[in-house]
RNA sequence: GGGGGAGUUCCAGAGCGGUUAAAUGGGGCAGACUGUAAAUCUGUUGGCUAAGCCUUCGGAGGUUCGAAUCCUUCCUCCCCCA
């Protein structure tokens, strides 16, 4: 890849608001890539290692109707390699995939896999956790492998920060978070695009879970004048509470006009929370992980769908559902595909729930363009989150 | 017909005189999972009027302070030779 320059103020992505709730910091608006428009609020599956794991693209595509699918920079770097990546024409022309990708920094790694790396003010040695070699992660070299992955958009590199965490801990990696986030800038700001799509980088605010650092850092972030941010360190085992206090402090600082994303969150009614303190972009692994460990999130409540109760329940998955699994297979049927450890039953429940969440966040845009988007989530959140 | 081996809690299979309601797997039941080291992990799995008691290691007797473990006998199954 070449070194190049971006034109002075080139912006890869617009963001347009359409609406708004009257009784919440909801919002309902259209993000536009080169590789397509993605209206929010939106949820994005997790498709780690260039795969959304059990699930086909033409499910995501014609009947989760997803419009921007993730990424992970250090499982991508680890397997198949920058080299596979590049001479594929990057993960959009790899893994079949023709709308937005957003590619993961490789910051949660730091925390997920913090018992295989060790970080520095220069970066992170990582020790993969594939065969044990080291591997150098820095803020330039981040930014240079989501060149060769080429994602829509790409993360700034940063340290997740764990919970629960001391105040000087959360001080001292909020800044490491925002001395990288300036190298990545500079980094991103003197490369170019390799595949003929533009990308933006989002930045990221840490600080924990206190409020001075968050503001702290929510400004730091703010005033990079990027086209997205994104809030980190959050859904990371501290109280619900706590998260939402984060992220309505959090809201309240970055742009009005530029998309928020709170990364990893979450459960359904963290997101239509979320969605209500002013959050337009989320992803999370429970719709597949929890989904292949056999929890579904339904229309009328959630099912652990292993359960006995489910051996004879010839209905449906979800009368509500939209998606072709939903109406098509049983409970008893999928149950029995899970007793039986058939892998059918992972891809069924995969497919089952990010067709609930990409129809959670629709319903939420309709409420939203509505005004009523409050009280809807108020009075949809209890059914949504019961035990079936 | 002759010789040998085995029957243990839902299943397989340890245990071979007391620390055994009985190892370990499997199965069953339940739980966890939030920018994916996860098609993973954890708990539990005889009964009860539960810090205690009752029933349980093919059946019935017996030895012993004490038996799933030793003896007698019966039943059932497996293998080898005719």
């Amino acid at each position: 890849m070449g070194i190049g320059y971006l034109c002075a103020n080139f912006d890869g992505m617009e963001f347009s608001i359409q609406g708004s709730d009257t009784k919440s910091s909801a919002r309902a608006g259209t993000i536009i890539t080169d590789n397509g428009s993605i209206e929010t609020p939106i949820f994005m599956p997790v498709g780690t290692a260039g795969t959304v794991k059990a699930v086909h693209q033409r499910e995501l595509k014609d009947d989760i109707a997803a419009s921007i699918i993730l990424g992970n920079t250090y499982h991508l770097y680890l397997r198949p390699g920058t080299d596979i990546l590049t001479e594929a024409g990057g993960l959009h022309r790899f893994n079949n995939w023709n709308r937005p990708i957003l590619t993961d920094s490789g910051g949660y790694q730091v925390y997920s896999l913090s018992a295989r790396r060790k970080l520095s003010d220069e970066g992170v040695v990582f020790q993969s956790h594939i065969d044990g070699s080291r591997h150098r992660f820095t803020p330039e070299n981040v930014m240079d492998i989501q060149r060769m992955i080429g994602a829509d958009i790409v993360m700034a590199f940063d340290e997740c920060t764990p919970y629960p965490c001391d105040y000087g801990y959360a001080v001292r990696s909020a800044e490491i978070t925002h001395r990288w986030l300036d190298r990545c800038i500079a980094r991103f700001d003197e490369t170019m695009p390799l595949y003929g799509h533009q990308q933006v980088l989002f930045p990221i605010v840490q600080g924990s879970t206190y409020r001075d650092l968050r503001a702290l850092s929510a400004e730091t972030i703010a005033s990079k004048g990027a086209s997205g941010n994104a809030i980190g360190g959050l859904s990371v085992g501290e109280p619900h509470e706590v998260m939402y206090e984060m992220t309505q402090l959090v809201c309240s600082i970055l742009p009005f006009d530029k998309p928020r994303y709170l990364m990893g969150v979450g459960t359904p009614a963290n997101i239509l929370e979320s969605i209500a303190l002013g959050v337009d972009m989320f992803d999370c692994v429970m719709p597949t992980r929890n989904g292949r460990n056999g929890m579904l999130f339904t229309s009328e409540g959630i099912i652990n769908i292993k359960n006995e109760k489910w051996r004879d329940d010839f209905g449906p998955i979800d009368p509500n559902g939209l998606v072709f699994v939903d109406c098509q297979y049983s409970r008893a049927y999928l149950r029995h595909l899970f007793v039986a450890k058939e892998m059918l039953g992972s891809m069924i429940a995969s497919v089952h729930n990010l067709g609930f969440y990409l129809w959670l966040v629709r319903q939420a845009r309709e409420h939203i363009l509505k005004g009523d988007f409050a009280s809807w989530k108020n009075e949809t959140t209890p059914r949504l989150m019961q035990r079936l």
